[in-house]
DNA sequence: TGCAAACCATAAC
DNA sequence: GTTATGGTTTGCA
């Protein structure tokens, strides 16, 4: 069985889907409404689920991670993912994503490169990231490093990428799979920005 | 700048 | 199987 717990915290609420094999999905949003059929509509179509007023001690810890990353605050622990149900390609993209440290940011086209397919293909993959904010698809802008677009609105891209500013200067490349990938600093899109 | 064409994995039919 | 759909990219005027 697989829950749903979704919980008020400032001014968002935070929501995740998970059991005792990891987390299906979480999402955050200014409606409890919105974060609920959000995550419902990422689970499995034949997997029970049921809604739960109150969250679990571990499910109340996940929520609170999930408000530290919107907050721009690094969160070191292993979120146990459910990645095995998407496609192949679709893991690959999550992971690649997923290792897009703070203060960074890479473009669809990196990502393309770096695990192979095109750059429609990965925003097609952001459009419907199942683990926002845990997979920092925020981190994904257009390769003129112009914004690109996010699920919960450009203001909440904006707004996380400002809060994850840490004063990088240089691109610098990390390892994925085989290949690498290349991330640059989030000044490169703020710069573009009024007021930054 | 702006526009058209190429691009590419998915999901929906 | 086929088609439609993008959170794209690139090239060219």
């Amino acid at each position: 069985m697989i829950e749903i717990y979704s919980q008020k915290i400032d001014a968002y609420w935070f929501g995740i889907a998970c059991d005792n094999h990891g987390i299906f999905a979480s999402s955050f949003g200014v409606t409890q409404e919105r974060v609920l059929t959000n995550i419902s509509s990422y689970l499995p179509f034949n997997v029970p689920f049921q809604v739960f007023h109150e969250a679990s001690a571990v499910a109340k810890n996940i929520i609170a991670s999930l408000k530290s990353i919107y907050d721009g605050q690094e969160v070191s622990r292993n979120f146990p993912l459910v990645l095995t149900r998407f496609p192949a390609y679709t893991q690959k993209v999550l992971k690649a994503t997923a290792q897009i440290p703070i203060g960074y940011l890479t473009t669809y086209g990196s990502i393309a490169k770096a695990v192979g397919g095109g750059p429609r293909a990965v925003g097609n993959i952001m459009a419907t990231n199942p683990f926002a904010p845990i997979v920092p698809c925020h981190r994904v802008v257009k390769s003129d490093f112009g914004l690109g677009g996010y699920g919960g609105g450009l203001k909440v891209k904006i707004e996380l990428l400002r809060k994850e500013k840490r004063g990088f200067l240089t691109p610098k490349k990390l390892e994925v799979g085989s290949n690498q990938l290349q991330v640059f600093p989030v000044e490169y899109t703020l710069r573009f920005l009024p007021c930054h």
